[in-house]
DNA sequence: CAAAGAACCTGGCGGC
DNA sequence: TGCCGCCAGGTTCTTT
């Protein structure tokens, strides 16, 4: 689901909710979700921890609380979190953890497929993995840092490359698509065979989409909501991402998919060429 | 080592 | 209406 735009979405949203407030009880329906420590563990931990400020490194979400404990949650493909008052809860059997504050406010997490994760750490405890993420696409990134990386790694194709988070983090299967088809790359190119000003294409294209992705509240293909409940808006102005057989907008072609690492590619096979290599 | 495939899950959609 | 296969904003592990 939520590449970086949507899970920034919903750390603005989320702290303006739950800033300085103290969480009071936990609930773990589903105990999967549960990465790290033992459920039990988990919910003693956290109850009656303040929520002191919310951060996000790619599409990872940390709630740090007092104590110096960190809440990380990943919303893989269909995890939802928002924020009810406690009174107007409506039962849902995709509701799999919720914390209640102090506030009445109740933070739920909602997953349809449960793929989601949460891990909750103490002083001194890392994520393996999290510490591999490559610079944040929104806070991070330079053009300087994504030519350097293009060299160092860019054996591979563009659109894996991407979709890597250790490379650079936040970029999922929408955003990747619409950044290649708006600097017109064809998703198969090897990365380090750019050039340059195709470099600079592409990394102002990213920039300027994850603005934008931002700025409208997120994409909502399926399973996307903000914190309260509401869908983006952000669907709406994607260009090629979903629309196999529709006519691109340069008008003379059709938007193709293929697939790319496992992921369905959209692209436009008139204005996103392979570059001539003769 | 790059790339493909499978696994983790549930549900929506189109075709017959 | 029912059944079947395909597809899905992600990540990780195994196989080729």
């Amino acid at each position: 689901m939520p590449e970086l735009p949507e899970v920034e979405v919903i750390r603005r949203e989320m702290e303006l909710l739950v800033k300085g407030k103290t969480i009071r009880e936990v609930e773990v329906i589903f105990p999967g979700i549960i990465g790290y420590p033992e459920t039990e563990k988990f919910v003693q931990l956290i109850e009656n921890k303040r929520i002191e400020k919310l951060f996000r490194q790619g599409k990872y979400l940390a709630f740090h609380l007092q104590d110096d404990l960190r809440l990380i949650v990943h919303l893989r493909m269909t995890g939802v979190l928002a924020c009810f008052k406690k009174d107007s809860l409506v039962p849902s059997k995709h509701l799999h953890i919720w914390f209640l504050l102090e506030s009445d406010d109740v933070i739920c997490y909602f997953d349809q497929r449960k793929f989601g994760r949460m891990w909750l750490l103490q002083t001194g405890e890392e994520l393996t993995g999290i510490d591999c993420l490559g610079p944040d696409w929104w806070n991070d990134a330079t053009l300087e840092l994504f030519k350097e990386g293009l060299a160092s790694r860019g054996k591979t194709r563009i659109k894996t490359l991407l979709l890597d988070q250790s490379f650079f983090s936040g970029l999922g299967n929408i955003y990747v698509d619409e950044s290649l088809y708006r600097s017109r790359i064809h998703p198969a190119t090897i990365a380090r065979e750019l050039s340059e000003g195709k470099k600079l294409e592409l990394y102002q294209s990213i920039k300027e989409l994850l603005q934008k992705g931002i700025e409208h509240g997120g994409t909502s293909i399926r399973n996307y909501r903000n914190v309260y409940g509401e869908t983006g808006r952000f669907q709406n102005r994607l260009k090629v991402y979903g629309r196999k057989g529709e006519r691109c907008s340069c008008g003379e072609h059709v938007i193709q998919r293929m697939v790319m690492g496992g992921r369905g590619t959209y692209y436009c096979p008139g204005c996103q060429k392979l570059e001539d290599i003769f």
